[in-house]
DNA sequence: ATCGCAACGTAC
DNA sequence: GACGTACGTTGCGATC
């Protein structure tokens, strides 16, 4: 195969794929009467090009109004050919538009016909060793297929033809296609030929002569007589045809490579042209792919507003004042660090009206920077208005302002809205909630972005480097927009009924995410890193003993590398799959044990190494170097489901179920004089389903705070309770919890070592027994498919299209959302309450024990030796009495000097 | 050097 | 293809 060396150069053949979209597809229209099949054919084509081929490079060519040489040297060229119809006319501009924004370059040339350039610039990119694809239906064309480097693609047949299959369609070679062409001529572009000669005689006399000239200097030996008469009668307009059949290929390029090359899609403008054109399956598609463009916007152009720098005492006196009269603003700090218990502020911008913002500069660095007031006397003036609740802060993220401002020593509080979590409730799977994306769905406006300012990789710079005057634009802008933003989001939130989950759960929630993140917790560095030499050790150990049994030295951490030693150097079984080779992991590497011993110091060197490098090590990088404590980011606008999310680090995966694990946890430790205190919800998802679905069993066995899986074991076996055995009740437990994500009897298999026979035996005798929960799952995927949505029980919600899907593996995958979101939101919701009801309960007792994680049914506190008593009551009470449920909810506690004694 | 994806593994 | 929700590390190939 000689292609696929180089880089390729896709010339589509536009106009020609013009008609036939046109023709092709009966007639469309959008609402409005305006004829799109021909937009839309043509959509289709550069889709399939983009998706299936994804070029380097790439070209649509079209021909040009006005005449062409061949009209000069032939005054009927095309002279049949009827003048283009209107329905047609008035689509051509958005094909043109419609290939700009899929970030294709276009080119049309005056006195050229596409085909001339495609030629031209065929040639072209052969000189500079480019492969080419000629993406057209165009027999004319076939002519260029003149190297192995060249071919045509029609995209709609999926047809490729390189020579060979040009000689098997046509019988001839490609460079005789002129001649061939040239003797059949071509009544539709009025092309004479020689009359009477069709296909078949034309490829009958290439077949024993190579060429034109061949056939004529050979003319006398040409039988039968009468297609020997035909091209002595002819002979002139054979030689015409063949001039109009081939191309001119002089054509200038004005262009370089780089030109070609394939452009990023421009989302929202393809959307917008979608849209009016009413393709609505094209912008769902969009919309799947692309999960961040909004609705389509009027228009993308960013507001004009009014942008007022403010670096004089006197115009900063006057913005306090002004400030003071209104009762809600919106706040935007620009910061050195995106991590705001390092960040330092540089400016603050503040808005309070529709068509202007404020910036103050405080600590720029860079150009235009000389006048700028003391960040400490900005911020010792804006104290009263920040620290008030009585003044309504409105922000995007607002949590990382309220850090930012305690680490400079001042309480945010009153903040009335955040524009990222009212986003996220309105759709919590968009993939982004960053403020030019909801900007962009809900206000239709374009906004200058971060990275515009700062650049980004090697060659960013800190936000006090960036301009002042570019700094006061966009903080302006963002301050703006959030401002805007506001009551179109509010709208939204009271139009899906969510404005009561927004106002009592997520916004108070915010404070308080906030504060446990500024406290930190406790970390004992030291422990960290004797764990690490430790651990480096042991793994020391089994790299020797693997390198020793492979019998060579090789990367264990790489999965690639380790399935060649273990499945072809060592020729142990392939027990699974993975995309790009044999599976490595932990199930089968557990089934390999039994056959070779390498497998098991794999797995031991995988833990040791998983330990070391994800928590040992990077904990210890994380330590903020002023508080030695970790500050990790609870996130609350990632999850699909409403539960938190953490961050740098990712304090709600830190191991518990292995020994060596659980010392990563031993260096979390309380402050001096305190001591951590967990409190976990006990089956809180369990109890969940027992209140959805009033099951008998379920609900009884939470009523008389029974070992749930040993009364789910006992139920399936059909035999007392004390009967189960402690495997019985491990089944028992993969089967409750399957339940909860709506495995199916392949899952519980797997999980169990058993036959599929056996686990779907096993699920039916569970929903035999259990027929409440039978009927709550068929009820929630009902309801949710007649909703399109699914909800939890303070009224969070989440979309399931999938359950529309025509295809059943998706729509199977939504009915396993529909049970699980439910129960996994309702527990998130549940929860969140609980902080809220527990901060407030501490702080109206003055208790000094602060919260300090959440791990989803966990909270970790640290609290003060001497209060131990009173905050496990007071937590319990809270946790416990959070929300009415038919069965009732109990918590776990325990204490110690770190976080695995208070797990125990 | 930087980015993005795959594979893997930790938690609830 | 088959069990829900996350985040982070390493390797590795592509890209700049």
């Amino acid at each position: 195969m000689i292609m696929g060396q180089n880089k390729t150069f896709y010339l589509i053949d536009g106009s020609s794929y013009i008609y036939r979209a046109f023709y092709a597809i009966g007639r469309l229209t959008n609402a409005k009467g305006m004829p799109t099949q021909a937009v839309y054919g043509f959509n289709q084509m550069i889709l399939k090009v983009l998706r299936d081929e994804d070029p380097d490079y790439v070209c649509v060519v079209f021909d040009a109004p006005g005449p062409t040489f061949r009209s000069e040297i032939f005054a009927d060229y095309k002279a049949n050919r009827q003048k283009m119809p209107e329905d047609l006319t008035v689509q051509i501009p958005y094909i043109k538009d419609l290939v700009h924004y899929h970030g294709i370059p276009q080119m049309e040339l005056e006195g050229c016909e596409a085909d001339d350039l495609i030629a031209t610039l065929t040639r072209w990119s052969r000189d500079q060793d480019l492969d080419v694809v000629i993406v057209s239906a165009d027999k004319d064309l076939m002519q260029l297929i003149q190297d192995p480097h060249i071919r045509q693609w029609d995209p709609q047949k999926d047809k490729v033809f390189r020579e060979r299959e040009v000689a098997e369609r046509y019988g001839v070679t490609p460079r005789q296609m002129k001649d061939f062409l040239a003797l059949m001529g071509d009544s539709s572009d009025n092309i004479p030929g020689v009359k009477g000669v069709g296909e078949k005689t034309a490829r009958a006399l290439l077949e024993q002569w190579d060429s034109l000239e061949e056939i004529y200097s050979h003319i006398e030996d040409v039988t039968p007589p009468s297609v020997r008469k035909k091209l002595l009668e002819h002979r002139e307009a054979a030689y015409l045809s063949r001039k109009l059949v081939g191309f001119k290929r002089d054509v200038v390029i004005e262009r370089g490579l780089a030109d070609f090359a394939r452009q990023p899609t421009s989302l929202a403008d393809l959307a917008r042209l979608y849209d009016e054109l009413d393709f609505k399956t094209l912008i769902d598609a969009l919309r799947q792919e692309h999960s961040d463009i909004g609705p389509v916007a009027e228009e993308t152009n960013k507001a004009q507003i009014d942008n007022r720098l403010v670096s004089s005492q006197q115009d900063f006196d006057d913005l306090i004042v002004r400030l003071k009269r209104h009762k809600e603003f919106s706040i935007d700090l620009e910061t050195t660090s995106q991590d705001p218990m390092l960040a330092k502020i540089v400016g603050v911008a503040l808005c309070w009206e529709d068509d202007s913002a404020y910036y103050v500069p405080v600590a720029h660095e860079g150009p235009n920077s000389d006048q700028q007031l003391s960040r400490e006397r900005v911020l010792r003036a804006l104290e009263p208005l920040l620290s008030r609740d009585s003044f309504g802060k409105i922000g995007q993220n607002a949590k990382y302002e309220w850090v930012v401002f305690k680490q400079h020593g001042i309480d945010f509080r009153g903040i009335a809205f955040d524009t990222m979590v009212a986003s996220y409730l309105l759709d919590p799977e968009k993939r982004s909630h960053r403020l030019e994306r909801i900007a962009a769905e809900h206000l239709g406006e374009g906004m200058l972005t971060y990275t515009d300012l700062t650049g980004k990789g090697k060659n960013q710079i800190g936000f006090q480097q960036v301009d002042v005057t570019q700094a006061a634009e966009y903080a302006c802008g963002d301050a703006n927009i959030a401002w805007r933003l506001m009551p179109v989001l509010k709208q939204k939130l009271a139009d899906s009924g969510l404005v009561t989950l927004y106002e009592t759960l997520e916004l108070p929630l915010i404070e308080i995410l906030a504060g446990m993140e500024h406290r930190g917790i406790l970390v004992d560095s030291n422990k960290l890193e004797s764990l690490s030499i430790e651990l480096e050790k042991s793994m020391d150990q089994q790299t020797a003993r693997i390198y020793e049994l492979a019998g060579e030295e090789f990367n264990i951490q790489s999965p690639k590398q380790l399935a060649q030693i273990l499945f072809d150097k060592l020729g142990l079984r392939v027990i699974k799959k993975t995309k790009t080779g044999p599976s490595t992991d932990v199930n089968v590497l557990e089934q390999l044990a039994l056959e070779h011993p390498i497998a098991e110091h794999v797995l031991a060197y995988r833990s040791l190494a998983k330990l070391k490098g994800t928590y040992a090590d990077a904990l210890a990088k994380l330590i903020h170097p002023q508080t030695g404590r970790i500050h990790t980011s609870f996130n609350q606008t990632v999850t699909a489901t409403g539960r938190l999310s953490s961050s740098d680090p990712n304090l709600q995966n830190i191991p518990i179920r292995s020994e060596e694990g659980k010392k990563i946890r031993e260096a979390f430790i309380a402050s001096p004089d305190c001591c951590l205190l967990s409190v976990d919800y006990s089956q809180i998802e369990l109890r969940i389903l027992a209140h959805y679905s009033q099951d008998e069993h379920l609900v009884q066995a939470f009523r008389e705070n029974a070992d749930v899986h040993r009364r789910t074991a006992a139920e399936m076996f059909g035999i007392p309770p004390l009967e189960v055995t402690p495997e019985m009740r491990r089944q028992a437990k993969t089967i409750n919890f399957g339940i909860i994500y709506g495995m199916g009897p392949f899952g519980l298999a797997q999980r169990l070592y058993i036959s599929n026979t056996m686990a779907k035996a096993a699920i039916d005798r569970y929903f035999e027994r259990y027929r409440g929960v039978k009927q709550f799952i068929d009820a929630s995927i009902e309801t949710a498919r007649k909703a399109g949505y699914t909800e939890t029980l303070l009224g969070r919600k989440r979309a399931v299209p999938e359950l529309h899907s025509r295809n059943r593996n998706v729509r199977q995958q939504g009915e396993r959302l529909a049970i699980n979101t439910p129960i996994q939101g309702t527990a998130a919701d549940l929860i969140k309450k609980a902080m809220i009801d527990v901060e407030g309960a501490l702080h109206q007792a003055r208790l000094n024990t602060a919260m300090l994680l959440q791990v989803h049914d966990e909270l970790l506190f640290e609290v003060p030796v001497k209060e131990l008593d009173d905050a496990r009551e007071l937590i319990r009470e809270r946790m416990e009495q959070v929300w009415p449920l038919s069965v009732p909810l109990t918590v776990e506690m325990g204490w110690g000097e770190n976080w695995a004694e208070a797990h125990a």
